[in-house]
DNA sequence: ACGAATATCTATCAGATGATAGTATTCTTG
DNA sequence: CAAGAATACTATCATCTGATAGATATTCGT
């Protein structure tokens, strides 16, 4: 694996370099993106396929390596469009509650904007059928780290993780960047993210048949719960 | 994938069918399944292959097949050893929660039982080097159910949920199979969990450079606190 | 010690996979 | 409306991968 580069022939993106007109490329382009985002959310990098993923979206071959320059670059690509379209669901509490952490000092403020944003990550989750796919192409980079690591790093996990750390310290009343608010912003955040990329242990030790707004409601209730007893759990 | 079983002209164990005397052959087989498992830890069932771990094992290609019937019966066999080695780990405290379950019915033992079963966890899984593989393997075949899928589901999760929700039912003052507690225990063992499969992530956001004795007691100490907060939730 | 069961190797196959070469078609613009 | 850029295809390669065939060496009970 990984061959020594053999000097970049083709940048990633090997169109877009005049004009920027052809409107047909640029559907062409979106619906591979679509079908190697679907492809990619179901099966390892490894276990996906080039030839799959261009059939399913009616094209051939080596229009993949046309428009992304290969197998990586269509899957850098994936990663970038998750980070897009995860931002546009969740910009607005984050956004919201970094205001709050600069003008509001009160730890109540700041535990109902952890629950805005907790419940936002969790609404994209669930909110739609391709956020599954997305969710375990997130987890399965993180576990493997590839190509799309950084990318994924440092546009989804920095930020969420900084902005859930920095509300729980306020919520604790000590100083952001205290290493106990950081763990517990991890486990609530892997607590959200268990049950969509731990789906099927979910769904079988709950014996739902899906994950829905009913059941999601159950769930945040929970975290909800749990966010409740930050900063006031004291241990017997 | 999953061409349809072309009639299963081997079992899976091929050997061990007569005398079972010839020592060496079993050294051999312990020593391919080593580092199978190592092999896939680190890497997905399909990015791993047969010829890697047979050089690595210092066999002959043909040796896997003849030892375990291919490379399906190769990573069934490991995910039987991960369970192996994970019951060693945990039974005792497993044994017993179920005991004082049966014997005690005080919320504040459950308590107590808690803590030492999801210690065991946290240990088993920070205990050793390879257990960070195992862990992955887990976590990935939790995530794309494969071959070992049932394995994993039967002899970890559901004994280790169940045990978990029990004890949290039992402090929550609840009936046993109640949702909310099941719910609880998945939290409580997904955040546990992720501090050895989404180890990257933390060891970046902890700014750790590994996780030993000191930050394994770090995350107990949250996870206890954690425990300690239920039952004890009122929102507002 | 001898023969059957066991263990292990070399050589090779068939299929899958990512990528490239070379060519034809279509669109935009001067 | 040409001309050139952009789009997209067919055919083909080189490599990797899991698996098998068939031969050879090793071990152990009798």
């Amino acid at each position: 694996m990984a061959k020594t580069p053999p000097a970049p022939l083709k940048p990633a993106k090997a169109r877009s370099t005049a004009t920027a007109g052809y409107r047909k490329g640029e559907e062409t382009r979106q619906r591979i993106l679509e079908v190697a985002l679907k492809a990619f959310g179901d099966v390892s990098y490894k276990a996906a396929t080039t030839r799959r993923i261009s059939e399913a979206a009616g094209v051939s071959l080596p229009t993949l390596q046309y428009y992304f320059g290969g197998k990586e670059g269509l899957y850098r690509a994936c990663a970038e469009a998750i980070v897009d379209r995860y931002r546009r669901r969740t910009a607005a509490a984050a956004a919201k509650a970094a205001e709050a952490l600069n003008e509001d000092r009160a730890a109540e403020t700041a535990r109902v904007h952890l629950k805005a944003v907790i419940g936002a990550l969790a609404g994209f989750l669930v909110g739609s059928r391709e956020a599954e796919g997305w969710a375990q192409f997130v987890a399965r980079e993180l576990r493997d780290p590839g190509p799309a690591f950084e990318i994924l790093y440092e546009n989804l996990w920095r930020p969420g993780v900084s902005t859930t750390a920095r509300l729980i310290a306020r919520i604790l009343g000590v100083p952001e960047g205290d290493p106990a608010a950081r763990i517990r912003a991890l486990l609530l955040i892997s607590s959200a993210l268990a049950f969509q990329s731990g789906r099927r242990i979910v769904l079988r030790t709950m014996r739902w048949s899906t994950i829905g707004g009913d059941e999601l409601a159950m769930v945040l209730s929970a975290l909800d719960a749990q966010i409740d007893t930050i900063g006031r759990d004291h241990a017997r």
